[in-house]
DNA sequence: AGGGTGACCCGCT
DNA sequence: CAGCGGGCCACCC
């Protein structure tokens, strides 16, 4: 499976998902900001999103509004993995949001 | 090389 | 308080 050369970028986002405890979860904008780019939540979530790798625990990463946002598997799925890791999910959306 | 999209965020009305 | 629009960054075609 010789994927392309992810840049340094999606490096720093893969690190960083994986660098969340189990049963915790971060936000987009927590995570762009730990690879020195605030503004670039977005491209965080398309480094996600294009990759989705299963080596990275992508699922643990929720917006900043406590949602789970989205998910290129599916929202739900995202919500019940997180539940089985240990995150409390009310309504959809993380009951705490525990950032390292 | 340029345009368009996306798992987002913040501010204003 | 809730809803809508614009802005920012990176990746893909």
């Amino acid at each position: 499976m010789t994927r392309r050369t992810p840049s340094d970028f999606q490096q720093a986002v893969y690190l960083a998902c994986a660098k969340i405890p189990k049963g915790k979860v971060s936000t987009y904008s927590a995570i762009a900001k730990a690879i020195g780019k605030p503004r670039a939540a977005r491209a965080v979530g398309n480094a996600l999103n294009k990759n989705r790798s299963p080596s990275v625990p992508c699922h643990r990463v929720v917006r900043s509004d406590l949602s789970i946002g989205g998910f290129a598997r599916g929202s739900e799925a995202k919500a019940a993995m997180l539940r089985k890791e240990g995150v409390i999910i009310k309504n959809g959306k993380v009951s705490e949001r525990c950032l390292f």
